[in-house]
DNA sequence: GAAGAATTTCAACGATCGTTGAATAGTAGT
DNA sequence: ACTACTATTCAACGATCGTTGAAATTCTTC
């Protein structure tokens, strides 16, 4: 019989340390299959070491979950809001545009996926994932990503004064289902279009995300 | 030991056939926690019938699986349908607006949820989980709604003559994303906005959203 | 009410699951 | 060489997994 049976691919033992090729491993398999569609010991075969190691470096299989989500999201969070500084210092006194403030938003994102493509495609898949499940997307992505997302919607009611709450947060709701569908990479939209736009061709999509949806945002919040 | 010690809803015996109750269960559950997350054990204890009655009445997991699917999506489909010809039957000769064919879209599915929320709830978070799922959300997806979105698509590409084909893909990325997000019904809207929007107020966002979208097509076809 | 088909019950299979404890190997400072 | 600590290996636990075959029951039709 096999040694590792499980994996198809397996994570290069070369520099990481063990606990990094762990993570690697169990990341790639959660964003393909889901928490419950991986066993420790498909994780393990992949990440080529011992099943039990699995239970030295992190406590539990939830807990290994945790520390992938906690492993990248502060990257993302400090890069989103240098972005949004960055813009607002850019508009000193009044507010900037609905387009710049979701450019800051999204394109810190797709711009990491683009340009190192490999490193973070299957976090933000699952981010993807949990961000479309009622149970427990719920309690993480809140904890991890709404401070920013709060620090965003201000920016964007000040550059929408007029808009109603709802109409803004439903909005919201609208560019968040569009974002992590865009970055979930399901290569449905490569099928739909018969090669017209291509879901993993980020650099096309930078520049049309945003404009798309400031457009939403500025008319449902027109008086 | 209790008999059924794994669901902690149960699903009525009363008018039922077997079949059925089967079906509902493992519905909700699929919805909750996946495909990989829920046992038939569990799905049989929910519907208060043996293990093997679901090998009886579907040959395997797999299929109860993709039972579940079909059951629904002509319903879906013969609406939606009917919808976008009575949209194209009031403006006989020129296009109807993209609002309009945009409303068509959505508005029979939000309606239905809204209308009859416990039998659709599910199944739309079903769907809302495979669509966002790189891996056997393509073959699903496409077999069963691609024929009613290309038809959705030329009656767009008729309302804006001089729209990129590429633009058009994505716009429609971007719907598909904000559509499914919001029946999923994840709550995550709730919790952010403090009550002032409520992911289950299907009545709210009914209008709203064939708003937002139009919005976001129409300038990014713009010329 | 007998015959035949459809449905349900019961018991079990081999495989895999998450998790653990104890023994072994490797490394650093003294 | 000895110690202390970290890292890895090996073997196993009880529980649950998807699935099946055969017997028992209920339903349908004459």
């Amino acid at each position: 019989m096999l040694k590792f049976k499980y994996g198809d691919g397996v994570i290069k033992k070369d520099k990481q340390t063990t606990r990094e090729r762990i993570l690697d491993a169990a990341e790639e398999l959660f964003a393909h299959k889901g928490y419950e569609g991986v066993s420790i010991r498909q994780i393990m075969a992949k990440a080529e070491a011992d099943v039990s190691l699995a239970y030295y470096h992190f406590k539990s299989k939830r807990d290994l979950f945790n520390e992938i989500m906690l492993r990248r999201v502060e990257i993302l969070n400090d890069i989103r809001l240098k972005a949004l500084e960055a813009v607002e210092e850019r508009h000193p006194g009044n507010a900037p545009s609905v387009e710049e403030i979701i450019d800051a938003f999204t394109h810190p994102l797709l711009d990491l996926l683009a340009r190192e493509h490999e490193e973070w495609k299957y976090y933000f898949q699952l981010i993807a994932h949990i961000n479309n499940s009622p149970d427990w997307g719920g309690e993480l992505m809140t904890r991890y990503f709404d401070p920013l997302v709060r620090r965003f919607l201000e920016a964007l009611k000040k550059a929408l004064p007029d808009c109603d709450d709802a109409d803004l947060y439903w909005s919201y709701h609208f560019l968040s289902g569009a974002l992590t569908l865009t970055f979930a990479e399901t290569g449905r939209l490569d099928n739909l279009s018969g090669g017209a736009a291509k879901s993993s061709d980020m650099a096309s999509v930078v520049d049309r995300m945003p404009k798309f949806l400031a457009a939403g945002f500025e008319r449902l919040c027109k008086k």
